[in-house]
RNA sequence: GCCCAGAUAGCUCAGUCGGUAGAGCAGAGGACUGAAAAUCCUCGUGUCGCUGGUUCGAUUCCGGCUCUGGGCA
């Protein structure tokens, strides 16, 4: 019997937190976070984190438990994620899992196998290095020769998936493509209901502004200065995140902070196009239109029915 | 009021030695299987301010008008 699993997933800003808490409450499950900025702490404000306040007592997983030090990906999020289900599981809740980070997400809900495929960090730094020395032509000729299909698939620009391709082929002797293709196939072993809350976009764009001036009056520029105080760099992929980035860049004074509100906010933009992008490929999805004057309790009631459908609530 | 410079894609601007135009940004679409808030790919028709004139033909040259900067009074 396949276990329940509740996925309630959108772009930024789109107001998925609300509603999953009404979501938990209403049905005493505990909350996963599929999200690949919130696990890290001390960066609260511009991963709009969670508060304390707006749990209001429902239990989150995966949520301020790395040093933003601390390497973190899907692997270490599956593994972590697969863990708190267990968890939730074995009191007999339900498993809610709530984010934006759509890779995540396909990771735990397909259970994809990544076991066989650690990285080998020397390697890629070889391979960055060749990248910077000969171009990227050569090393997507590299690609071709031990993987065409992946050649295909990989455009040479883009250097960071070439690289992990050849780094895969590396390890395991099998080309990445071939992997792929398995994984592809995979059914989810969950009895899940994937939903995407997803609003006009012109909505969503004036709220992702707002919401980046709001972090602004929070103290935005505040946290990442102490982050840096704390010795926190560029390099790290924490600080890779949206509004991190950006400041860092601003206290490093590349632009002013006029430049770096303005680059921000239109990254952030970019951002949430892409995550729609990702869950309109994906399939078995569930969307849910979030208009300018929908209630929670609407959207929950909607929720729930299709739950109820799909035997995962009763 | 006078002088000068502008007025071209949502924005900033380029250009057409007269044959109805193109970049960047914005925006849109897409990819993604151990960096994913990362990384990468594709997409450019708009009364060329309005109105007369010259011309086979004007967004381009000339005149007038309107508006916007800047200067002089």
């Amino acid at each position: 019997m396949k276990k329940p699993l509740i996925i309630l997933t959108g772009p930024t800003a789109v107001g998925k937190t609300e509603l999953s808490i009404a979501l938990a409450k209403a049905i005493n499950g505990e909350i996963i976070s599929a999200d690949s900025m919130q696990v890290y702490k001390h960066m609260d404000i511009g991963s709009a984190k969670i508060t304390k306040e707006e749990m209001d007592g429902v239990i989150h997983y995966l949520v301020d438990v790395i040093e933003p030090s601390e390497e973190f990906n899907v692997v270490r999020f599956q593994q972590m994620a697969k863990e708190a289900m267990n968890i939730i599981y074995a009191k007999g809740k339900i498993p809610i899992v709530v984010g934006g980070t759509g890779f995540y997400i396909q990771a735990l809900l397909n259970d994809i196998d990544f076991e066989d495929t650690r990285e080998d960090a020397s390697y890629r730094a070889k391979l960055e290095e060749e990248a910077k020395q000969y171009g990227v032509t050569y090393l997507h000729n590299k690609l071709k020769e031990v993987d065409p299909q992946s050649a295909i698939d990989i455009h040479a620009n883009n250097v960071k998936r070439v690289i992990r391709a050849l780094e895969y082929f590396h390890l395991t002797n099998e080309p990445i493509s071939k992997h792929n293709e398995i994984q592809r196939q995979k059914q989810s072993p969950y009895n899940f209901a994937y939903f995407v809350l997803n609003m006009d976009r012109d909505l969503l764009y004036e709220r992702i502004n707002k919401r980046i001036d709001i972090m602004m009056e929070s103290g935005l520029v505040r946290e990442v200065e102490w982050l840096k105080n704390q010795g926190y760099t560029s390099d790290m992929v924490s600080m890779k995140g949206l509004g991190y980035k950006e400041i860092l860049e601003y206290l490093d004074g590349a632009y002013s902070l006029e430049e770096a509100i303005y680059i921000l906010k239109r990254d952030t933009r970019h951002f949430a196009k892409r995550q729609i992008t990702w869950f309109k490929r994906e399939k078995d999805v569930i969307w849910l239109e979030k208009e300018k004057d929908s209630k929670t309790s609407e959207l929950l009631e909607q929720i729930i029915s299709i739950c109820k459908e799909r035997g995962l609530l009763s």
